[in-house]
DNA sequence: GGTGCCGGGTT
DNA sequence: AACCCGGCACC
């Protein structure tokens, strides 16, 4: 069979221009030949979620909203990487796939939930909220505009890492929008005098996918104030009543507090196991602070959620406080080491805030997630035959199939 | 170190 | 879907 190369048209693309600047009329078309042979070959091992049929949205904040599938494929984790389950171009798909109901309907439904949430009017106007701290503001604002303004797409996701047990998957989202959040564990801080619907908006989902050894707590990020809460909502009243020095009786809420305290995470076993070099705080007391940010320079709460889930779309719509109460995310990604399967995460202590780069998270993620590499001697040894690469060389690389100019398994020369 | 190709990303 | 590539196991 002859191999034939597409040129011309083919090259009108900016990547295939580049392409053909480095070899020429290389690759760009489909040799009919093998297309015909084995037009599946090299695409079969995708990452589930690519096949997968269900919405992929936040099921964490909007899961009433838009149901998902709950199996969810752990592997995609790595593929969500930066925040991102679904590639631009899915997420648009999907997207448009959706308008212009769906859509709306988030909005709509987000809104709602924010203004049930808050009678305050500074949630819809964030320019009126009042002392927000500069830096810490202006920064997660920008977060929000950018992410949200690269994927006007409206879709978004977020970076999984905290995923903790795979074995474990999500229980099922109803797709009745009344049962909303079904994530939260009964008894999960069920002390905390907190309204039902305050209470599943401000607490972590989180929770509920942990082992049991692993316990979330909430850290004062004031200046000079260790104050450590087991629930949010705790650590929430806290700031506002004396820090902020909000009316204590008041539950009134701008949502500023969400700038001055964030969420550890705690192995319970690893402290028991003595691992006294994580230094985790005590769940009461004020252990030594360890990298411990500051308010204007840590990442808060309510930032730190948007520098992950980079596109959650309701930053624009909603207020500062919405991101923070509808797309509780955690982000961490710090290398735990041997306690890896039960992800040891202790947010303040392994964060280096302004260090977490996209590639930072992804290589975490990868160490994070147990890879699924096949264990040693099961991956298919390598076949004797020739490939194209070794058959024509480098400098013939647009005689290779298909396959072996994908770096996928060779199509022409099988074992 | 070269090769083969898996897994995952981008367009 | 087509294309690309990092990275790893195998040789
Ligand atoms: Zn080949």
């Amino acid at each position: 069979m002859c191999h034939v190369k597409y040129r011309g048209k083919a090259q009108s693309s900016p990547q295939q221009q580049q392409r053909a600047q480095s070899s020429i009329g290389w690759g760009v078309g489909k040799h009919q030949h093998e297309s015909i042979i084995s037009p599946s070959v090299v695409s079969k091992s995708k990452c589930p979620l690519r096949s997968w049929g269900g919405n992929l949205e936040c099921w964490m904040c909007f899961s009433q909203l838009y149901p998902t599938n709950n199996d969810r494929p752990m592997c995609c984790a790595a593929a969500r990487g930066a925040g991102s389950w679904l590639s631009r171009s899915q997420q648009k798909l999907r997207e448009e796939g959706r308008k212009p109901s769906g859509h709306a309907d988030k909005e709509v439904m987000a809104a709602t939930v924010l203004t049930s949430l808050s009678t305050s009017p500074l949630v819809l106007n964030p320019s009126s909220a009042p002392t927000v701290p500069e830096p810490g503001s202006r920064a997660w604002k920008d977060v929000l505009s950018n992410s949200y303004s690269s994927s006007t797409s409206g879709n978004w996701s977020w970076d999984t890492s905290d995923q903790s047990v795979p074995s474990t998957p999500s229980p099922p989202l109803s797709n009745d929008a009344n049962k909303n959040f079904p994530l939260l564990t009964p008894g999960d801080d069920v002390n905390e005098d907190v309204p039902e619907s305050t209470h599943f908006m401000f607490e972590d989902p989180i929770p509920r996918k942990r082992k049991n050894s692993m316990k979330v707590m909430f850290k004062c990020l004031w200046k000079n104030c260790e104050k450590v809460l087991s629930t949010s909502s705790g650590i929430q009243r806290h700031v506002r009543t004396v820090h902020l020095g909000r009316n204590t009786d008041s539950d009134y809420s701008d949502g500023e507090e969400d700038f001055y305290y964030s969420e550890i995470e705690i192995n319970m076993d690893s402290l028991t196991e003595g691992l006294s070099s994580l230094t985790p705080t005590s769940p009461t007391t004020c252990g030594p602070p360890p990298v411990f940010p500051l308010p204007l320079t840590a990442v808060p709460h309510s930032e730190r959620i948007n520098m992950n889930s980079s596109h959650c779309p309701t930053p624009t719509l909603l207020s500062q406080s919405a991101p923070s109460t509808l797309c509780h995310i955690r982000t961490d990604h710090a290398y735990q080491g041997p306690v890896i399967q039960v992800r040891t995460v202790s947010i303040g202590e392994k964060r280096q805030p302004a260090a977490i780069t996209h590639s930072t998270v992804i290589k975490n993620h990868a160490l994070i997630t147990p890879a699924p590499k096949s264990a040693p001697g099961t991956r298919k040894p390598r076949g004797e035959a020739k490939k194209c690469r070794k058959v024509y060389g480098m400098e013939k690389r647009d005689m290779w199939c298909t396959a072996c100019r994908w770096k996928k398994a060779c199509q022409r020369f099988t074992d």
